[in-house]
Formats: C-alpha cells, sequence, structure tokens
DNA sequence: AAGTCGGGGAG
DNA sequence: CTCCCAGACTT
C-alpha cells in the first residue's frame, strides 16, 4: 500500500518538501513582494499556460493596470490588448469581471468556497489563491500535482483526462497538505513538477522525496500517470487579405462570439461572401500559409489576396461592426489572435524586403 | 462526462 | 515535428 506509506510518513514529506523548496524555489516576479493582485493575475496567466510563457506578460500588465482598482476601471479593449497572444481569451474577460467584483466587496473573500463564485475560479485557482494569500487548508490540484502523486503512490489508474485524474487524485492531496504554510506546501508541489519531476526523463537523482517514490522502484517513473492520449484533428482554413488605399480588412468577432470575442483576425472568405474555391480558383496570390493548434485541433490556414470589388465592398459596408478597415500603420491598435498577430506581421516585413518602395507608398514626403 | 477554448514553447 | 502545460466553462 505505497498510499498507506506516504500518509503515514506524512510528516516526514513535508519536511523533506519544504526544506527542497526554502533551497530551490524559482524567483518568480509574483513571488517578490507578494500581493492577492499578484496572486490572482499570476493564477490566471498560468492555467494551461507554463511559466517561461506568463513572465514577460506578467510584467507588462503589472506595470499597466498594478491593482484590481485599476483593472476594474479599464476598458475591455485595453485588458485584451494585454493579453494579446497568450491566448485563452476568456480567461482576461473573466479576470477583468472578477476585478469589478472584487473592488464592489467591502474585503476580498478568503475561503475557497466563497473565490469559487467569481468568474474564471475552478477549484485549481480557488485553492492557490486563498492557500497563498491567506493560508487557507486548501490543496492545490494541478497537472504536477497529479504526475507527482500517480508517481508517489505508482497508481496505474488509467484516466480518461485531466480532469477526471484531478479528482481522484484530491484526497490524497489534501491529506498531504501541512497546516501551516499550506500556500508553499502547494507551491513546492508545483515547483518540484515542473523543476526535477518531469513528464519525461525526471531528475530523480535530485529528487527531495525520491525516499516516498513508488513509481522509483518500478523502474520507469515515466510510465505514471496513464492518461489517455488525445487524438489530432487536421481542419484546414482559407483567410483573406485585403488591402486598399494603405488599409487592411480586419474581421472582428462579436463580444458575445463563443471564440475570440472582440480580438480580430483576417476574415474567412465566408464573412466576405465569398466561396473559397472560387477564391483559389481566382487565380489569387497565396501570400502564406500558417499553422496554428488548439487543444485537437491542428489548423493549417492559406492566406490569400484578393482584390476589392464592388460586391465585396457593399458586403464590407452592410457589416461595419465585423469588417473593419485598419490603416497599417495603426495595426498595432487592435487586438489581434496571436497566430495572426504573427503572420501579418510576416507578411507585411517580406514586403517591406522585396518592395521597400511599396510599404511607404502614399506616406512618403 | 465530453467537448471547447481557435496557444505557445521546448525538445 | 511532438508533447506538455499552475484549468475553466459550456452543453
Amino acid at each position: 500500500m505505497p498510499a498507506r506509506t506516504l500518509i503515514d510518513r506524512r510528516d516526514e514529506f513535508q519536511r523533506a518538501l519544504a526544506a527542497w523548496y526554502r533551497q530551490h524555489a524559482r524567483r518568480l516576479p509574483w513571488r517578490e513582494a507578494p500581493s492577492l493582485y499578484k496572486t490572482v493575475v499570476s493564477e490566471f496567466m498560468l492555467q494551461q499556460t507554463q511559466v517561461r510563457t506568463v513572465l514577460p506578460y506578467f510584467a507588462r500588465w503589472l506595470d499597466a493596470l498594478p491593482d484590481f482598482s485599476a483593472l476594474a476601471a479599464a476598458p475591455e479593449a485595453r485588458v485584451l490588448k494585454l493579453w494579446e497572444g497568450l491566448g485563452y481569451y476568456s480567461r482576461a474577460r473573466n479576470l477583468h469581471r472578477l476585478a469589478r467584483a472584487v473592488v464592489a466587496l467591502p474585503a476580498p473573500p478568503r475561503t475557497p468556497e466563497a473565490w469559487r463564485e467569481l468568474p474564471g475560479i475552478g477549484p485549481y485557482t480557488a485553492a492557490a489563491i486563498t492557500s497563498i494569500s491567506f493560508g487557507a487548508p486548501a490543496a492545490c490540484v494541478d497537472g504536477n500535482v497529479v504526475r507527482i502523486l500517480a508517481r508517489l503512490t505508482a497508481d496505474s489508474t488509467g484516466f480518461r483526462d485531466s480532469a477526471s485524474a484531478s479528482k481522484a487524485f484530491a484526497a490524497l492531496a489534501a491529506a498531504l497538505l501541512p497546516p501551516k504554510n499550506p500556500g508553499d506546501h502547494n507551491q513546492a508541489m508545483m515547483e518540484l513538477g515542473a523543476t526535477v519531476c518531469f513528464r519525461q526523463n525526471p531528475a530523480c537523482t535530485v529528487c527531495p522525496v525520491l525516499d516516498f517514490c513508488a513509481a522509483r522502484l518500478t523502474g520507469a517513473p515515466e510510465d505514471f500517470p496513464k492518461l489517455a492520449p488525445k487524438k489530432i484533428e487536421q481542419r484546414a482554413v482559407t483567410r483573406v487579405w485585403c488591402e486598399h488605399g494603405g488599409r487592411l480588412l480586419l474581421h472582428r468577432a462579436a463580444s458575445h462570439a463563443r471564440r475570440l470575442a472582440d480580438l480580430h483576425e483576417l476574415p474567412e472568405p465566408a464573412a466576405l461572401g465569398l466561396e473559397a474555391d472560387a477564391l483559389a480558383a481566382d487565380g489569387s496570390t497565396l501570400l502564406a500559409t500558417g499553422k496554428r493548434g488548439i487543444t485537437r485541433y491542428q489548423i493549417t490556414e492559406k492566406i490569400h489576396a484578393a482584390r476589392l470589388t464592388p460586391a465585396l465592398q457593399r458586403r464590407i459596408a452592410a457589416e461595419p461592426d465585423s469588417l473593419r478597415w485598419i490603416p497599417l500603420d495603426q495595426l498595432d491598435t487592435v487586438t489581434l489572435s496571436g497566430p495572426h498577430r504573427r503572420w501579418v506581421t510576416e507578411i507585411l516585413a517580406k514586403r517591406k524586403k522585396t518592395e521597400p518602395s511599396a510599404a511607404s507608398r502614399g506616406s512618403a514626403p
């Protein structure tokens, strides 16, 4: 019974982990002069996103919106712009709504249950925020913790997804949580997962809790946890590059759209009343091919140039909210999805290199 | 319970 | 290329 052994040696395990964490904790910006606001912002950004990716966004965000009041008072366009490229944009919208809810309260909630009522707060984030900021006895169960607990106990259960795995390890995580400094314990567990107990090639030789690990005895710690692989689906999308008078045509998703609400992307043919096939058959120039991935989709996007016809012009005039002409020198003022920001930048840079005169047309003295 | 969010980075 | 990641929300 590895699980029983681990719980029996709980105090010893906690001490070994805590001693390691004191010595090896990374210096991260949300750990310097920690505050509730920094903790909340970092936890939102870190949902499904690695520390390395978050770092520049976090710095920029704190600089622009230093506290709940500033965030609550900010227009949503500014919030989205600061989130541009980080992905999963509902996180930004939820964080914004959360800030407005928090400043409307006499004081921020202090329990996981109360935080769960706020937008964007699930079991993990509620436990992280309240244990770190208020010392609440709530155990975090994220991907790191699942991996560590599955290995400590050599649990060979086949989980269909990460949600069910988290649920399965919630009780053990709670049993291992010390009453003192639960926030540090939670962070130590995740730190161990991120810097030692890697998904592949775990650094067992430097693990502070190797002595408690049942998977080590099996000789194949990377076999745990057993998670069902997800199958990838390929998709193909055509995009339209329509430029006229130094302006680029972009499509803005509606505020209530399920995806990319209020964000801009290069329009799909359908949004312009065009047929994708006709566009390609028309012999229009293929400007670029890009790939993007999201969850189980691998999407290939072909960006075709299209001329501004009278019919297209009418269509654009009829949809002023979603089809917008953005001057090329003002593209920075709108928020694009990460991939489209990249591709638009690349296309413009390439053209500027091959035809320097075209890029400066109209703005030359 | 399953599907979706239209991501990004490192190996 | 592939795989993983400090999850939450909707249906």
